[in-house]
DNA sequence: GGGCAGGACTTGTCCGAACAAGTGCGCCCA
DNA sequence: TGGGCGCACTTGTTCGGACAAGTCCTGCCC
């Protein structure tokens, strides 16, 4: 059973997605939506600050919630593996190991996975397709702790994030996400299909469960003709 | 005067910051804190939020909240124009008009900006610094109403939205980005002194008034190696 | 020793109320 | 006509309370 103010955040969103309301417009005031579903206001406004957080609406002391732009794509608003975000946009993600490697932590692994430096660590190396396109090279560090779970896992599973849930209880909560760009060397050239100095989307992340102890740090390197990413934002001062 | 609850966000952030709290560690419960700060949990409940929504505290029905990881950098969390940014990062931002233009709008303009096809707008292209170095090529395009007031800021002033603010009382309210990578062209490699063909991060940015108008739309291109973007997550199913 | 049930604890949901703060429109007056 | 003031309206803040839902430790039983 849905919340409340779950209920009313998806059925606004579907409005203002099919269009009832155009972007401009304005949304109706907070009591007459509480009086219409039959909530108290504090419950319409919690579903009002999770689409101001999407960013599908403004919000301003004194002034009338306005629908902002139009559709929304691939965002960062939520925490999502590849293979749920392909599956989200109704492409099929699949997954090929080129290599594993168990070695001692560098530094750089000890600071990013918070364990001590020499600690033992799972290197693995990841070409991901996106409906046979290959479009991203992935190179995780997993935390020692984690590593037997992740070599039981068959080398093309297609979400090795839905395996640790499944398997080990292991839930990836907490992400963050350094942008760059780079140039693509030989191997991640031959491998992606691309000429080689092509210009690359590189995300490091690092992903925390629940109690923010770190699981995987990863380097990852995305084709930019076949992948973007979304950010919303909004003036907060 | 702040608000209480941004009093108690405050003190938390600058507690965690400070360390008072390391990484891992459990926050104390909700009826604990409202207490010591004499409030109702509901205004403990919303400084907490913030701090969630910020990638600072994980939060769970049920159970503690703990303190994830340490510091945190330039992030995506609030809109912030490049002066701005460089500013709180204790750097400074200059800029340098490279070109004006006046012309109709593109397809692509008019549906950036929500405005009809061939309606007057003002593209913009600048050069900016950080401490001197360049760091970044802004292509910008305004929307014709507010053209006017773009074309009598001089060339060179270190921040257009402060100036927008100001002389006009534009206010740039809401952003959506959109990022990838692109090689450097012939142009853009003689401006920001990087050899053609580096990989550059390029984000597509259109920029709204509270009222969600577009008043903006940019492409900017930022070396690498001199700028890096984070973006906080947390899964919501 | 391992697994399961219970219960204390903690966060999430929702209500109703009152007041503060900011917006924006219309009216009035110079 | 234009500017400024005031007022109705709307969102933001905060309180206090009650209950639901989830977590996690403890102790019992096999």
């Amino acid at each position: 059973m849905r919340t409340r103010h779950q209920e009313i955040a998806d059925a606004l969103r579907a409005a203002i997605e099919r269009e009832d309301w155009a972007p401009g417009a304005l949304l109706p005031p907070e009591t007459e939506l509480a009086a219409g579903y039959h909530v108290a206001r504090g419950t319409v406004r919690h579903a009002l600050a999770s689409l101001a957080a999407e960013g599908l609406i403004s919000s301003r002391q004194g002034a009338r919630r306005v629908v902002l732009g139009g559709r929304r794509s691939q965002s960062f608003a939520e925490l999502r593996s590849f293979a749920e975000w392909a599956t989200a946009t109704g492409r099929t993600a699949t997954g090929l190991v080129i290599s594993t490697t168990r070695r001692p932590a560098t530094a750089q692994d000890a600071a990013d996975l918070r364990i001590t430096p020499g600690s033992d660590v799972l290197a693995v190396m990841r070409l991901r397709r996106l409906d046979g396109a290959p479009v991203l090279i992935e190179r995780t560090v997993y935390a020692g702790w984690i590593a037997d779970t992740i070599e039981k896992i068959e080398p093309d599973a297609d979400s090795v994030t839905e395996r640790l849930r499944r398997d080990a209880n292991v839930v990836f909560a907490y992400g963050r996400h350094l942008i760059d760009a780079v140039a693509a060397g030989t191997r991640d050239a031959e491998l992606l299909g691309v000429r080689r100095g092509s210009p690359l989307l590189r995300i490091r992340r690092t992903t925390t469960n629940h109690a923010g102890r770190p699981v995987e740090s990863s380097e990852d390197r995305y084709r930019t003709d076949a992948v973007s990413f979304v950010v919303h934002n909004a003036l907060s001062a």
